[in-house]
DNA sequence: CAAGAGGCCTGTTAGC
DNA sequence: TGCTAACAGGCCTCTT
């Protein structure tokens, strides 16, 4: 389930792998994953263009082409991996670039939940998925006040408002659980009832928990490994998520499992109350 | 406008 | 044991 720290680590694989390279050819094998344009029109366009680079905005990953960018969203299971000529298909690949190394960039996914644009250069940043993103969640574009401002308009959860990518970009439903837990705040407590101490604390937990999954190369759940060793190490620092039953490392009491906006959400009862002062 | 529900998918797991 | 139903999850679209 790639969010953000996945997400960077996988840019950062496929950056040392394909820069540079040439796409000579696209063959999309299940069209649903090509949001915009049509699927004619993704193929004729890439064919032909070199990759510059390899970009992140939230958890989209952006393949800098010659005159476009292909944006992707992973989604929960999707994977690229670079195969050599003549290597067996697995079962789920869905998109494959031939390079003019003769190798192929395979786009693996599951559940066929990923997507891919493809826009110009300059229409980037206004393309629907990414103009309506809200920061990185990092030091120098995080600000304490952002989130006052998103907050104190809102009755929804505070969990709900951590998953929203407009408030912030890249944070999804494990490091949402990681983040409220060390900031000492229930996930229930609604935008607008947060005061500015629980806002600070919640601003500082989501720029070091994220940083901290970064550096760590994300978090690897079901053991799904991909081919540039973009397995991640955060899962050891995992708190609640996925820890239902557990006794929590703080207090000791029991960690229990809710939904709130119909996700799994994980915290401590006693330690998450509220928010304490 | 905001916010909630449904849909997209399939492998895994819970329950009968 | 073998089967079905529920669940997981991010984001878009539709409904309220």
């Amino acid at each position: 389930m790639p969010e953000l720290p996945e997400v960077e680590n996988v840019r950062n694989g496929l950056k040392q792998l394909i820069t540079g390279k040439t796409i000579t050819s696209v063959r999309v094998l299940w069209t649903n994953i090509i949001k915009d344009p049509s699927v004619t029109e993704f193929k004729q366009k890439i064919a032909g263009q070199k990759i510059e680079d390899i970009h992140r905005r939230g958890k989209f990953l952006l393949f800098i082409l010659s005159d476009d960018v292909v944006i992707s969203h992973l989604r929960m299971e999707g994977k690229y991996r670079l195969e050599g000529p003549g290597v067996p298909l697995s079962k789920h690949t869905h998109v494959i670039f031939e390079l003019d190394t003769k190798e192929e960039l395979r786009y693996l996914d599951v559940r066929k939940f990923g997507k891919m644009s493809l826009v110009e250069k300059e229409k980037l940043s206004s393309h629907p998925s990414l103009k309506d993103l809200g920061p990185e969640p990092t030091e120098e574009s995080l600000e304490t006040a952002h989130l006052v401002e998103a907050f104190k308009k809102t009755g929804r959860p505070v969990k709900a408002c951590l998953l929203d990518q407009k408030i912030v970009a890249g944070i999804g439903n494990i490091y949402a659980d990681e983040i409220l837990y060390d900031a000492y705040v229930h996930p229930e407590k609604k935008g607008n009832e947060l005061n500015s101490k629980e806002i600070k604390r919640l601003r500082d937990s989501i720029v070091s928990i994220m940083n901290k999954a970064v550096e760590m190369g994300g978090t690897t759940i079901r053991t799904y490994a991909n081919a540039f060793g973009a397995q991640g190490s955060f899962q050891s620092h995992l708190r609640v998520y996925g820890k239902t039953g557990e006794s929590c490392h703080r207090c000791h009491h029991t960690i229990q499992k809710i939904k709130v906006a119909q996700r799994g959400t994980h915290f401590c009862p006693e330690c998450q109350k509220s928010g304490r002062g």
